[in-house]
DNA sequence: ACAAAAGTGTTAAGGATACACCCATGA
DNA sequence: TCATGGGTGTATCCTTAACACTTTTGT
């Protein structure tokens, strides 16, 4: 038994801020005995997201076995580092890519909004992570009758140019679900209303 | 920097056989220097496999960290081995997972299906695979519509006991991908029939 | 009154399941 | 001509994007 093949944790974190999808990069080598969760957790401030998941395990150009975890951060919370422009960085990419198709078929946009929201805050959240324009209106009716989104006690003033008050929202759960079962060819579900 | 973790590639390999999936289950340690891949076609015949994708990374109960895969194998080629009927077993249980996900929003059917194959025939192999029954007809319908299938030349003679000759089909494609884009919220795409 | 922002009602289109019915073959 | 397996036509349901229209605020 050689040393063989060094092995590191990286996290790739996204968070949406002024309108825009940033990205942080991070990794650790994995120690000794070490979990690829409690690396994780050097690798990042694990508390600071809202969710993660692994994405992949593949060898870096430096000959490093890297298994790649993608991390969310909430608008209303911090976390420091080197935070980019979500770029063309392939690791970035991919975790883009698993984020804009979690955002169809969960509720993974709990981990990027803020705990409470007006449906046009969610929006912008959902055009800067999706990279295209969503109209509010469906974006509230599908995450609504998903049983995605609850409404919340009061709503937003309107600033200084007037407007409606705006209602307020926040996601029913603050862990990962699949609201859209994608399963075609299955059985017709009767009874298959939200059970909440 | 001990000799710290060991790492193995396990390959999850899936069938259907006498209408029911079965499973293989096959591990190596990785070799120094060595590629996931490489390690995986060590671990099992990877020409025998229509398709494989890595799945997740995991620490093993003996404290080796393992790279999962997930292969399969159609039901006209060999590929011998320990070959159980797929259970219980973790590792088994989320290749069967993402397998039946695999089968509902791609074309992942052409890695269990034989080259040419009747619509009954193709059911079968749905049936084992999901787990629940599957109405020939809307098969047929979904996968002709999404372009999945092509019809072949010719019909399969029917049996001792009469009946219509079945269509003969193929999968029109031999690698994966997707073909129910589950963008909800997206812009209506406009052209978007089968382009080919 | 008027502009601006938010929210609701309604329409239309597409995808998919279910089911009745027609087709082709062996005995 | 009857049973059997295969295939097509059609109806219905559901989800969702689009858009017109109403509501509520500030100036």
């Amino acid at each position: 038994m050689v040393d063989s093949t060094r092995h590191s944790v990286v996290a790739v974190v996204l968070r949406v801020r002024d309108g825009r999808l940033e990205s942080l990069v991070r990794g650790v080598p994995l120690g000794s005995g070490e979990t690829l969760e409690e690396a994780l957790s050097r690798a990042v401030d694990v508390g600071a997201l809202a969710h993660h998941e692994q994405l992949e395990t593949r060898l870096l150009a430096d000959g490093t076995l890297a298994t790649v975890y993608l991390g969310l951060v909430p608008a209303d919370r911090d976390l420091d580092g080197d935070w980019r422009p979500a770029g063309s960085d392939e690791l970035v990419v991919a975790a883009t890519a698993r984020l804009r198709a979690k955002l169809s078929y969960t509720n993974a946009g709990f981990a990027l909004a803020p705990a409470v929201f007006t449906i046009s805050e969610l929006r912008e959240i959902y055009v800067a992570a999706l990279g295209h324009d969503v109209a509010a209106t469906n974006l509230q009716r599908v995450l609504v009758r998903r049983g995605v989104l609850e409404r919340v006690e009061g709503v937003r003033a309107p600033g200084r140019a007037g407007g409606r008050p705006a209602a307020l929202f926040r996601f029913a759960s603050s862990s990962l679900e699949v609201t859209d079962q994608f399963a075609v060819l299955a059985p017709r579900r009767p009874g298959s209303r939200a059970s909440a």
